[in-house]
DNA sequence: ATATATCCTCACTATTCCAGTCGACATGAT
DNA sequence: ATCATGTCGACTGGAATAGTGAGGATATAT
């Protein structure tokens, strides 16, 4: 799979700081986080801790305590968490000239290209705009009414 | 892992059968085509009547039986092997609008481009350009001689 | 100061998926 | 008839993923 589970939670977490980062009201709660994008709370508390040794955000300890973006949303691409939490779309080894047969060396050309072809999404999009996108839509009823 | 290692035998086989599908030498045998992509022979067994059951390549039973690629190799997009044996790179359940809640549906979008990225290198690739390359590149030494 | 709310750490489990194997059987060429 | 092949379904070991548990550390409120 290319997004795991974990990966969407982190993203969605991202996300929901983001959305808070202009209002100043001070970190968000795991918490708080986790019911508003409903991740399993102690599997966002992984999550985050990882997020925060990648740099992405920051934390607060105890009362009123929580998280918060470190960056901007609109200077954080969606890629650079994505790649920080899932690794590398194509693993390394794939790549290595030096060390793949000559078979594989066929299909090299092939990985790379998919590799840049993703990364050009990844890299095109940030929270910022993902943000946007949501104001304008967040009061737009959903077209597939209950019948 | 966007492939997995199924995938990538599953690939090398299609090729191995392409680069002999000019030849009119008659059906492949597993064994070979596993020592020619050092390819796990039983492993290539279940890879290759699963292609059958994708309709990709035939076969031929008993003595000097052996595969046979179906379409020519010009007429094979890698697309479509790589989409039969690993499914879709974006699981259904991640684009349906219906099912998701108001957050995923802000990446539904991203989801949807990261796919038609992928999906425009893999549908631009078939098996006949790559023997193609093989060919071209074939006695190409290695740069990268032993010291 | 104390209580409390929060993050922090790290180990642990359950489940699923992947890669690969095994044994017995079916079929076709010679 | 024999032997070389493909066919089939079950099976296993290991890795990765998703998620949980228990207790510790620290900042704020009172």
């Amino acid at each position: 799979m290319l997004i795991t589970q974990k990966c969407h939670y982190a993203m969605r977490a991202v996300f929901e700081l983001a959305l808070q980062y202009n209002q100043k009201s001070g970190p968000i709660k795991i918490a708080d986080i986790a019911k508003a994008q409903s991740i399993p709370p102690r599997f966002l508390e992984v999550i985050l801790s990882q997020l925060k040794q990648g740099g992405f955000v920051g934390s607060q300890r105890g009362s009123e305590g929580g998280y918060y973006l470190v960056r901007p949303p609109e200077k954080l691409m969606v890629g650079e968490v994505i790649r920080f939490i899932q690794g590398p779309v194509i693993p390394p080894e794939t790549k290595k000239k030096e060390t793949a047969s000559k078979e594989e060396r066929v299909f090299q050309e092939l990985w790379r290209r998919v590799e840049d072809a993703i990364s050009g999404v990844y890299d095109s999009v940030t929270f910022g705009s993902l943000v946007e996108r949501w104001e304008k839509t967040r009061d737009v009823p959903v077209l597939h009414y209950s019948i």
